[in-house]
DNA sequence: TATAATTATGTTACCGGTATCATAAAAATA
DNA sequence: TATTTTTATGATACCGGTAACATAATTATA
């Protein structure tokens, strides 16, 4: 691996002025310049990045840090991180954080300890406060995304929880539904307390009456079984919820599969509607109806607003952007299959 | 930011103690170690990876360049090698090189100047090689994955393709199938060639003639339409086939989408089966039968062997791992729904 | 007790770049 | 032509660590 020094002595000059041409700052002689260049070319230089990170104090590597890669809406999101970055000349640093504020924490260490430039961060819930106070104190510049930590204000980008789940409840209403379950993530996610609250905003503006034994909590996350679907099934006929609404993907996922167990068809015995859409391009058979978010467009924005960030455009603005979901109506929450089914 | 110097002055002794206290090296006072203990913690001080790189050479960064993070089979390989690094104390750089030479050659360059410690690379095909002989000429530990290159010899770790669809084949052919078609990837790529190789020796050894006219290539990725099926649809009945193996996950979804189009039922008309699963954590009504393979453990286990090349433990061996798939069988290749679903 | 070995710590140089200041030569201006 | 400005280049120090060698203070051994 040849330094900035051979290619000085190759080509007869200083370092420094092997170190103006590659950065082409300051004035060079047109024959120099020849020289340094062939000289660069021959010896397969390239500049070593740990030395000039060194005085320049820049990584130009960018970390994002997600709760689970395995779920298709980070994938998305992973994805359109990974294409701005390229275009803007940056490397990103994947982890998983798992939903665990523990691992969270751990890997916001080793972060700190790379000198990453800046972070995109799904905050694991509330808890995640420390971790983002430990971001400001240290300077990193950093972006929210998907989820707001209560009491920290920052750059974010969120979806549109209120209009998703207003639309996925007017939805199921018009379908002629009454008993609405929540199946809602843990309320110390920004989220799930969204998506509580409009749930309950819409029911009042329908005038459907709220009932406490129809909302419930669980986690995000990949899990097998779920009780509170046993509570649900033994209710009588007159209580039994005829819809639920599950607060994401995996959720829905768990509901079914629980209502299939205990012999309960969907939607013909109770319609499903949930938050964040399938893998579209692996579905041969798409069932569920859903709020589909631009997951591509919260990594695709999210690293531009951070590079803005870190490179000074935006200093001290702390933007919000708020990407609205689609609502995709499939067979889960039409009793008949019929021509409403417009997706 | 605090450095060592910082630390060193507020303890009252020299950086290089500090940093002997830091890396746990040499024989260090007990009371001098408290002192500086108490200083670092006083600080909030942690050791700058810029600086630690230039004289040790190592980055503890890893780099994973997959051809596609969309597919669940490469989020499953991420997560593995992200849970191993992690373990190993490694961070990893994600990057989509979209079976496009040139934008692996790009990241290629990339991750040289970056001076990641090794890489993980599933290559886009035979044309890698240059771009591999790039990571040999400059020393760079590399792991192939998934994939290998014609005439590069290296640590890989690879599906068997050959067993994969040896089963397959013969499950079909159990299945009473006697004209299957293939429909395989690019045969510069090397999972195609021993899929090719292995569908016709299936064939040959069940006394089946192999028919030209039923191979076919195709991209791996994700794409609309796939005008072979027309042509196949076209064929007379006695020469249409009854079955078909693709040679991966999307390759299956675009030939039952193409043949749903054109009104011809799975698995009634035309059964199908396939390498590499989907995501079965979110499939409510998984359909396809296939050869899963282990995905998870490719990249765990491709981590491990790049980290014991690294570190030197296994210096010069060179490694083959090949992972078994694992045959699941469901609808779409079989006629009536019986109980040979087993799964 | 004299000498050798060990322990505890410091000094210096270097990793590979770049910022800053200095300087010689060339070009522009008075 | 003398002076100022600009252009082209180099020397030096520093970024924040660590390797290698040096040295003083202890401890072990002869």
């Amino acid at each position: 691996m040849s330094t900035i020094y051979d290619v000085a002595k190759r080509a007869n000059v200083s370092a420094m002025t092997v170190s103006r041409v590659i950065n082409q700052k300051g004035n060079i002689g047109e024959a120099t310049r020849k020289r340094v260049e062939k000289a660069i070319e021959e010896l397969n230089y390239f500049p070593n990045k740990s030395a000039r990170s060194l005085t320049s104090k820049a990584t130009n590597i960018l970390s994002l840090l997600i709760t689970d890669i395995n779920n298709p809406f980070f994938t998305k999101v992973a994805r359109g991180a990974e294409d701005k970055a390229l275009q803007l000349g940056y490397q990103v640093i994947l982890s998983n954080s798992d939903e665990n504020i523990e691992k969270e924490s751990r890997y916001i260490q080793m972060l700190l300890e790379s000198q990453v430039d800046g972070i995109l961060i799904a905050p694991s819930g509330d808890e995640s406060k420390n971790n983002i106070r430990t971001l400001i104190k240290h300077k990193i510049p950093f972006v929210q995304l998907d989820r707001e930590v209560e009491g920290i204000e920052s750059d974010v980008i969120l979806g549109d929880s209120q209009k998703g789940t207003r639309m996925l409840i007017d939805h199921l209403i018009n379908q002629g539904h009454k008993r609405i379950a929540l199946i809602n993530g843990p309320s110390y996610i920004s989220t799930a307390r969204e998506r509580r609250n409009a749930y309950m905003e819409a029911l009042k503006y329908s005038g459907i009456p709220m009932e406490e034994h129809l909302m419930f909590e669980t986690d995000y996350i990949q899990k097998d079984g779920l009780e509170l679907v046993d509570y649900l099934v033994s209710l009588p006929k007159g209580k039994r919820p005829t819809a639920v609404f599950a607060a994401n993907n995996f959720i829905a996922v768990r509901v079914i599969k629980a209502l299939r167990k205990k012999g309960i068809r969907v939607p013909e015995d109770i319609a499903c509607v949930c938050f964040d859409d399938f893998d579209q391009d692996i579905d041969l058979d798409p069932f569920l109806t859903v709020a589909a978010q631009p997951a591509y467009d919260f990594g695709f924005m999210g690293v531009q607003m951070l590079v803005d960030k870190i490179e000074g455009n935006m200093a001290d603005k702390k933007r919000k952007i708020i990407l609205p979901p689609e609502i995709i109506v499939r067979k889960s929450s039409l009793a008949t299959t019929n021509d409403l089914a417009t997706h």
